[in-house]
RNA sequence: UGGGGCGUCGCCAAGUGGUAAGGCACCGGUUUUUGGUACCGGCAUUCGCAGGUUCGAAUCCUGCCGCCCCAG
């Protein structure tokens, strides 16, 4: 297949930049952008101190990952370039992530990473290389509108990540590329098979990338010790049911973990409170929120306000919602809403913006029956 | 040292002669480029302990241990 790089000039004439990972996906679109006749530069970033995590093979930029992109480019005869990003990393996504669980908050670190590391720092390396595009291997469309490039949902709904990209600016948008967003991920593997990439069985990364073995919160107690102070679990009237092992092994609705046996219903975080140091539990009923209001606010649409669907995480089915303001309504519930999330706004499969969710509002427990 | 009640998986709890429900918690898996949710699966050869009756007991009897309440 021919990928459509959508270019201004031909592409023999063109140059374009592709951000390798290491994996399958980022692999195949500097397989495609060779394809096209174009000057095709793989860059490779290097994020954070790999050195406990070499070998391993499920993380998005370990050593390894930096060998297979350095293998791929080759074999695929472009020019790859491996940066030191780490102090850049450190600071605008490592340090964030951090300090969000200590002010009880629930980080995205992906869309951080997404909004410094690679849509401003790295684009602005292709840019100074005189690149036409950068191109990437996230899954979602760009497609020319009236009003300039929109941002799409992924073809395939099971592999979208268009949650992630929310807080694209418009003038990133103008130089991004996402070749991938129209394919189904088994047409990926098949397409790096057939090419011959020593990554098409690799499997999908998961989990936090630099976090080695899912243990977030040993990361995060490195660097803010004291969201790791043990505290009180208390329930919606603030009786004390038992203790816990610091704030950072929660998150709003969140069931599993709480240790707290003996009930008739299970329990879920519904709030956390840093200064006590406290998680709120509660039923499931008492997560139902029917608004939100958000922070950090990227719009990529026009003036729509109505008619819209939500996004309070990245895999669920968008759901009916309006936004006024600053301010996200749902029509129907939403459970296990947490601060620090985003919020993502759809008009079919349109993204048309987004931000960061900064406190949620109940729905009253009368209304909750009706809903 | 009189009376009454209770003792079943970590917690709550069904089961009163026929061969241990369920919920919570916990563990594992599935899903997933955040956290989480959801779903699936696992989880007491044993009923405070020791005897006895019975073809058969967590369920009946006896003794002991422990806890609670009332009365002193």
């Amino acid at each position: 297949m021919i990928a459509d790089f959508q270019l201004d000039r031909p592409a023999r004439e063109a140059r374009i930049v592709v951000a390798m990972s290491g994996g399958v996906d980022s692999s195949v679109v500097a397989a495609l952008a060779a394809r096209t006749g174009a000057e095709v530069i793989g860059i490779t970033l290097q994020l954070y101190d790999h050195g406990e995590a070499v070998g391993r093979s499920k993380t998005c930029c370990a050593g390894r990952d930096i060998y297979d992109a350095r293998s791929v480019a080759e074999r695929l005869g472009i020019a790859h370039y491996v940066f030191d990003y780490e102090t850049r990393f450190r600071d605008s996504v490592i340090e964030r992530f951090a300090d969000e669980y200590a002010r009880g908050r629930t980080p995205i670190p992906c869309v951080s990473c997404n909004q410094s590391v690679k849509f401003t720092d790295l684009l602005a390396l292709a840019r100074d290389l005189g690149a036409d595009c950068l191109a990437t291997g996230h899954y979602v469309r760009r497609t020319a509108g009236p009003n300039g490039p929109e941002l799409h949902r992924a073809a395939d709904p099971g592999r979208d990540q268009s949650y992630f990209l929310f807080a694209t600016t418009r003038e990133q948008l103008d130089y991004l590329r996402f070749p991938l967003g129209g394919l189904p991920k088994p047409a990926v593997r098949e397409l790096a098979r057939e090419l011959g990439l020593i990554v098409a069985d690799k499997p999908d990364s998961q989990d936090i990338c630099f976090v080695p073995n899912g243990d977030y919160a040993s990361v995060v107690k490195k660097v803010r010790p004291e969201a790791a102070q043990p505290g009180e679990i208390v329930d919606m009237e603030g009786r004390p049911l038992g203790g816990h092992r610091g704030l950072i092994h929660f998150t709003v609705g969140q069931r599993r973990g709480l240790e707290i046996g003996g009930q008739a219903e299970p329990l879920y975080v519904v709030r956390l409170e840093p200064e006590a140091r406290r998680v709120v539990v509660g039923p499931k009923a008492a997560l139902a929120v029917r608004a939100a209001r958000l922070s950090g606010l990227n719009w990529l649409g026009e003036d729509q306000s109505e008619g819209l669907t939500a996004k309070v995480r990245s895999m669920a089915r968008p759901a009916p919602a309006t936004f006024d303001g600053d301010e996200i309504r749902f029509e129907r519930p939403e459970f296990g809403v947490a601060p620090g999330q985003a919020a993502v706004l759809y008009e079919g499969s349109r993204v048309l913006g987004g931000g960061w969710i900064e406190e949620t509002l109940p729905l009253r427990a009368e209304n909750l029956a009706a809903a």
